[in-house]
RNA sequence: UACCCCGUGGUGUAAUUGGUAACACUAGGGCUUUUGACGCCCUCAUUCUAGGUUCAAGUCCUAGCGGGGUAGCCA
């Protein structure tokens, strides 16, 4: 990635021309002039241990990441873990996982809101001593009834002003067992009738009787997410505390809770999430179709999971430049999903080996070939870069290619194989239509050519090809848009988004027919089958000499596009 | 009918902080081509509206309109 200077002072002597900056950057900058924090950046990722991380965790990933490489300052990942109920260490294991895999570096930082379990409390003691806290016996439908609405002011819980002495020995007693689930929480004494709402008197602690991931059963109280997370952040000596927009009407709280503490005070900034068409991105979504089978998996490739981004044959590089691209800022946006193709192909395309597959095969027979004959073709590895080199493909009587590559009576544009046509074979040579052989049901089932080795001579049209001796059969899975709309969250009347999901977003071809060099595919290889897009060795089902390849994303085709569009362009 | 945030092309971001709308993607057109790929060239905006300040406004002011968020003992 680009390195920006950072110093807005004293680097004018760089004569690169001035990046633009996004907010968040301008705001450190500015900080970074000011002198706050000790001149330093440090950020983190809080991701709560509840799922799996999908793309929209990837720009906050990159961002807090970025920031602290961009600065020279420091990255923390931290697990958000206070709500035992929801969490388990299964999924801070895959968290942790991702993150490492686009690259995101926490170093030795790697902590735990749990980790501050015991400072919480102190903290919660302190406030209650102070009188900015309170045991308050309030159920949760009283407590919503006394919390007032979005327009009218709430009022006093009717605990609010019980004595130091009695919260003190009340919330001991929460800690110790002594009530039920849910009897009491503490809440922090703000204002019942401020306007936003986050800040009359919120809960700071409830009591959960759920084994937590890490401290077992050692706590049966829970701090909340509105008194953990400033803090957290302020004994991590974050400077700078990125969330997204959503949590703007909490950063008075934050705030509130630094300050009555009197301890090192982060600044929280919020930023847009991220949104893109054809998919849900919210955890709750994800888990549902997992849950109810419409994908397979987690790591489903149709998931903008990271894990099923991973399997698809996305490359850390390429989210790592999608997220660049989406920029920063707090409007709220939806980014089209083919950038992040484009983001892929744009990677794939300046590494990835080429190689031919051909998908659904049309037997073509060379009839000047003799059975048995075999020629040698060298077949360049890369268009653009030599030093990838080359391999060779055997040539043989009977080879596949491409259905759609054959067309009887094709039009004039039509540049593939037709009635007395000819194309060339991708490194090999020309062929030219001869008989075409069809089946009862008039379905063209064979094709005769003849070959001509002459490489010299001009034809419009190149094709990709297959020994049939040599091929190797495998599955390939081709992938579509997992929704058939562009924002699925916007089902219609009585249905959910469920009834938005693309029938036909995977197909999966049992028998493609690959060049022979691919059966030494190893898992977790990228290629790109010439012509027809950019493919990925399944890490999961493929085996030694058998691999299974997922697509991961098809090859811009405007051939196909001008064919859809229908136009005179096709008929000339 | 409360509070907070946000409104620049089809999409997403820029605009030396008041100086004459830029970049990327898409779309359309063309060139190139042993991938109809890649690459290259060209085309596409009364900056939400209405007033105002100014020599000059996307940037400032006023009013309106539109979009989003918020009433978990979730994060």
């Amino acid at each position: 990635m680009s390195k920006k200077t950072a110093a807005p002072k004293d680097s004018c002597d760089s004569a690169e021309k001035a990046v633009s900056r996004h907010f968040i950057q301008q705001i450190i900058d500015a900080d970074l002039v000011a002198g706050k924090s000790e001149r330093r950046v440090h950020t983190r990722f809080p991701p709560e241990p509840n799922g799996y991380l999908h793309i929209g965790h990837a720009k906050s990933i990159c961002l807090n990441a970025g920031l602290a490489r961009e600065y020279g300052g420091k990255f923390n990942l931290r697990f958000d873990d206070t709500n035992p109920a929801k969490e388990e260490q299964e999924y801070v294991d895959s968290i942790m996982d991702d993150v490492r895999w686009l690259g995101a570096d926490w170093e030795d930082r790697l902590f735990f809101s749990s980790d501050y379990f015991d400072q919480l409390y102190d903290w919660a003691v302190q406030l209650i001593e102070a009188g900015k806290a309170y045991v308050c016996d309030l159920d949760a439908d009283a407590m919503r009834e006394y919390r007032g609405s979005l327009t009218g002011p709430g009022k006093n819980s009717p605990f609010r002003d019980r004595s130091v002495e009695e919260n003190l020995e009340l919330f001991s007693k929460m800690k110790a067992g002594e009530f039920a689930d849910g009897a009491l929480t503490l809440r922090a004494k703000i204002d019942m009738t401020s306007p936003n709402l986050n800040l009359r008197d919120p809960v700071m602690y409830r009591i959960k009787r759920a084994h937590h991931h890490r401290t077992g059963d050692k706590w049966c109280i829970y701090p909340s997410y509105d008194y953990t997370h400033g803090q957290s952040d302020s004994i991590e000596s974050i400077t700078h505390s990125i969330c997204t927009l959503e949590f703007e009407n909490h950063r008075p709280l934050y705030d509130w809770f630094c300050d009555a503490l009197g301890i090192h005070h982060p600044q929280q900034i919020e930023f847009a999430r991220l949104n893109i068409t054809y998919t849900v991105m919210s955890k709750r979504k994800l888990l549902l179709l997992v849950q109810e089978n419409h994908v397979n998996g987690w790591d489903d490739p149709r998931m903008l999971t990271i894990r099923g981004l991973r399997r698809r044959g996305y490359t850390a590089e390429s989210i790592r430049a999608f997220c660049e691209r989406v920029g920063v800022t707090k409007v709220n946006s939806m980014i089209d999903r083919s950038w992040l193709e484009d983001a892929v192909r744009e990677d794939l395309n300046e590494h990835a080996p080429r190689r031919m597959g051909v998908l659904r095969p049309l037997k073509v027979v060379l009839t000047n070939i003799a059975e048995g004959e075999q020629r040698i073709c060298e077949a360049s590895n890369h268009p653009k870069n030599p030093e990838m080199g080359t391999r060779e493909v055997p040539l043989t009587r009977e080879i596949y290619i491409e259905q759609g590559d054959f067309m009887e009576d094709g039009p004039k544009k039509f540049f593939r194989l037709k009635t007395g046509g000819a194309v060339r074979l991708r490194s090999a040579g020309i062929i030219d239509c001869g008989e075409i052989l069809k089946n009862d049901a008039g379905e063209v089932v064979e094709v005769h050519c003849t070959f001509d080795p002459d490489m010299s001579r001009k034809v419009k049209g190149t094709i990709h090809w297959v020994s049939a001796e040599h091929a190797i059969s495998a599955e390939v899975r081709l992938y579509d848009h997992l929704f058939a709309t562009e924002n699925p969250d916007k089902a219609a009347e009585g249905e959910t988004f469920l009834d938005n999901l693309n029938p036909a977003s995977l197909e999966v071809l049992a028998e493609a027919k690959l060049e022979p060099l691919l059966a030494n595919a190893q898992a977790g290889e990228h290629f790109q089958f010439e012509r027809t897009g950019y493919f990925y060795a399944d890490p999961v089902d493929s085996i030694d000499g058998k691999p299974v390849f997922n697509r991961t994303a098809t090859l811009r085709d405007s051939w196909a596009k001008a064919k859809a569009k229908g136009k005179g362009n096709v008929k000339k």
